[in-house]
DNA sequence: TATTCGATCTAACATTTGTTAGATTATGGG
DNA sequence: CCCATAATCTAACAAATGTTAGATCGAATA
């Protein structure tokens, strides 16, 4: 059935540019406001359209969103994944998991507005795009285990850590820095060495006796 | 001006009642679904009136959602500080911090929903909200800071963390634990403890060189 | 019992929201 | 230059929201 017009040239790219300038918008605004605090004509605006025009690259606001989610994540995994790629084989797990904290932090601050908007409305959005977007979210959580088991094979790690529990403590203590640090002034070297210090050698003088 | 009707006995109890049952449901309800997701219709019918009645006990719906987020503040920092005051003056450190994990995690997962609406929505509220509110979060920072230097002082913390920074970390990853973990299965304690093994002696076997 | 006032209900309001249908403009191939 | 299709605009919709004013109910007081 209507498949006269099958397979030929590459469709033009203007509908492409219109999209992307939607999720942009849209991705700067979630960001800054969250996401019932922005509506589709604010999104239409800053794209440069009214919020009819908007109906014609995407079927709703959900799918917006769930796009955006979904680049969000993505984007930090790559990252995260090239970075850790990188390193040498033999790299010790002090060092994947350096790495690892400042390839995260940085997609958070330096690059797009996707994964820091993942980040600050993930919570808000409905359940279904939640859903929709949970796939991938469990794909970067299972890179975290994979660097963190690697980390262990190794025998970096002290016996008894909770591999789950840590890279929870880990992934949210990245994302909260989103609420209070200014990633304009380029300290998120520093920034990823103070948390890797606390996180990998404790903040006591004298390590209690372990259990 | 108007004093004719001056200190007389105690107000009947009547409103108050109805107040309290209003606060506790859109706490239940704003923990629950987030702040723009819950009108002022759900409130009303979770607190067993209807939407009009609400307005003889609050002049909006964002004094509601102040008011719980104070109370929400006010109930960790008490709990959190009348724990640091239970315990010896020559507490250790380790102990300190042990103890003031454990607190604040009792406070999330089983006493009331206001620390735990608090959280979830304070990043949805109205800017204006959030500064109202933010003394009383600046007090609760206040607190962590002042153990933390009774801790350093002490001599019980490594040269060189950043006590801001740990504050920081620590907070957001207890408050992270509402996403993930369960409360209900009164494991309360053992992820407090598995949080202070990671927190005070990090995750390395052995350390690294400090800088 | 009659009256007063605290508490709640009813009904409506203006606004904003996501969404849709149809008209309108821009663009590129014949 | 014409025309088909792509892209955007206009205008309106139904639903939901926070809020308000006035009527109504109930209980305590006198």
């Amino acid at each position: 059935m209507n498949a006269k017009v099958a397979a030929t040239r590459p469709p033009p790219p203007k509908a492409d540019v219109s999209r992307g300038r939607i999720l942009d918008a849209a991705a700067g605004l979630f960001r800054q406001r969250g996401y019932s605090a922005v509506s589709l004509r604010d999104i239409a605006g800053a794209a440069g359209m009214k919020a009819g025009s908007v109906y014609y690259h995407f079927e709703s606001k959900e799918a917006i969103v769930l796009a955006v989610l979904n680049i969000g994540i993505a984007a930090v995994h790559e990252e995260v994944a090239h970075t850790i790629e990188a390193l040498d084989a033999e790299a010790s797990g002090a060092a994947l998991l350096r790495a690892g904290i400042l390839a995260h932090l940085r997609s958070l601050f330096e690059f797009d507005d996707y994964t820091s908007a993942n980040v600050r409305i993930y919570q808000q959005v409905p359940e279904e795009i939640r859903q929709a977007n949970a796939a991938a979210r469990r794909q970067y959580e299972t890179l975290w285990s994979q660097i963190l088991q690697r980390a262990e094979a190794q025998g970096d790690l002290r016996a008894g850590v909770n591999l789950k529990k840590f890279r929870l403590l880990l992934i949210s203590s990245l994302n909260a820095t989103l609420d209070w640090f200014d990633g304009k002034k380029g300290g998120i070297g520093a920034l990823a060495d103070a948390y890797g210090d606390i996180l990998l050698n404790g903040v006591l003088v004298e390590r209690e006796a372990q259990a």
